[in-house]
DNA sequence: TAGGTCGGATTGTCCGACAATCATGGTCGC
DNA sequence: GCGACCATGATTGTCGGACAATCCGACCTA
């Protein structure tokens, strides 16, 4: 669009290594290489690409990092399905490098949870609610350890998440949740009674599920999340400040 | 959770191409590397890991794919800062080995384009607003060829998520994107008036920023997506279908 | 100052090699 | 016959060295 038109486009010489991973990246993305489907051999891979191992192996390594190839027990190469997990904490990753403040944090786990708990109403079944109501034990249990209570919330807004049946959303949730729920642990200590507000939280979350109620899960969801901020800025910290500041990633 | 105590935990040799990867992944994390910054050469980089330098081959380019180093012109290392559109590509990817459908797709993205819209409404500026009015104009003159029009809507949308200044939510946004967009140009072919209605409501989105008027705006949005959809059987396609048919990413 | 030349540095690729580990098949004991 | 055990080959991870192509920078020349 905005480029005009200029006679030669840039010229990029493509190396080796490169190719052979983009060659064994189009037979996946192709479906002709299936998911734990077993690559060949590194000889194999020689012989077939007509290059040398070194440049092979520098091919499968481009692709490791991603999930698209994984090493099985015994080192063989195999056709691997990049879990949520891996993308997600390259992507959070990404964003504390381009500092992404708080702000930005909350007001997109915001919308995103409001997304996510209208489908949850929607999909909610008995085992799910089951599945929630015994977090929410579990959380009762360890009320005085903060960091305990932190990890159990993660867990709800998780089950909550696969409760609302639609991955894209999920994927869409994960890098914000890693980076969010690390500092949950500071919010819950920094409010009077922020465990217990946190419980009940998750226990109207859970009532509007069984009843099927979207505006009360809505309210919750708001209320749960306004509870958080405000527990972060009562702990000093400034929701405009890069994220990279408090969750030590190290 | 799960896992009883168990004496010994998995033993797992690490290579050292691994962990050539990891220190330098640490480093940048931690910030003592910062983006743009030049990571040693080849050489330098063997005398201080001690390793040969294929193995510190094979660590770069376990890097390298993710974006967080990168070869300049020079095809020198430098540290770099990835890209949502590189991480929204894995993501994609990674979606469709996964075999989402369509239907998933389609909620996950009315639920972020509603939160996208609403940043937008609040914040939009005259510059942005002359821009998408400039997108709208160039879709009208385009009007006869799908695929141009497919390629403006998406760089409207584009538009419209950068107005909404936040950074999380446009990196949640963009895989869901990347899938949705090829398929407009089908979409828009089997609605009779795809064009003109993708136009009107392109229209009324950017008249209810100029108005701030955030009722307006997720009204629009939610017609300006029910008529994809509609577009989108209308040509014959099947909601539940995994995405990979359609987009051929050849 | 613009352009050309040259040498050193760096990357991309190749070759060959070897220890450690894994898979496999055969052997042995019961 | 069946399971434990072992020898052998295959495969990976790592190493050392090598060379062409390219890039950078300094120097030279018109």
């Amino acid at each position: 669009m905005s480029e005009s038109a200029e006679k030669f486009g840039r010229i990029t010489p493509v190396p080796a290594y490169q190719m052979v991973a983009e060659a064994i990246e189009r037979e996946i993305l192709s479906g002709r290489l299936r998911p734990g489907d077993p690559i060949g051999t590194e000889a194999e891979l020689v012989r077939q690409f007509g290059v040398n191992r070194s440049t092979v192996r520098e091919g499968i390594r481009l692709l490791e990092q991603g999930g698209m190839v994984h090493r099985d027990s015994s080192r063989r190469l195999a056709v691997g399905l990049p879990h949520y997990d891996r993308l997600a904490t390259r992507a959070s990753r990404a964003l504390m490098l381009h500092q992404v403040s708080f702000r930005e944090l909350w007001e997109a786990t915001m919308a995103l949870s409001l997304a996510s708990i209208e489908l949850a109403v929607e999909r909610a079944t008995p085992e799910e609610i089951a599945g929630l109501d015994a977090n929410i034990a579990a959380t009762e249990e360890a009320m005085d350890d903060p960091a305990a209570v932190a990890a159990l919330d993660s867990e709800f807004h998780l089950l909550l998440e696969k409760t609302g049946r639609n991955r894209v959303l999920e994927l869409a949730r994960e890098p914000s949740n890693m980076l969010i729920y690390p500092t949950t642990n500071v919010a819950v200590r920094a409010t009077e009674h922020g465990a217990q507000r946190l419980i009940e939280a998750h226990r109207m979350l859970v009532e509007s599920l069984r009843r099927r109620d979207i505006e009360m899960a809505r309210l919750w969801t708001r209320r749960h999340l306004t509870d958080w901020r405000k527990g972060f800025e009562k702990a000093g910290m400034d929701l405009d400040q890069p994220v990279d500041l408090v969750t030590g990633m190290a």
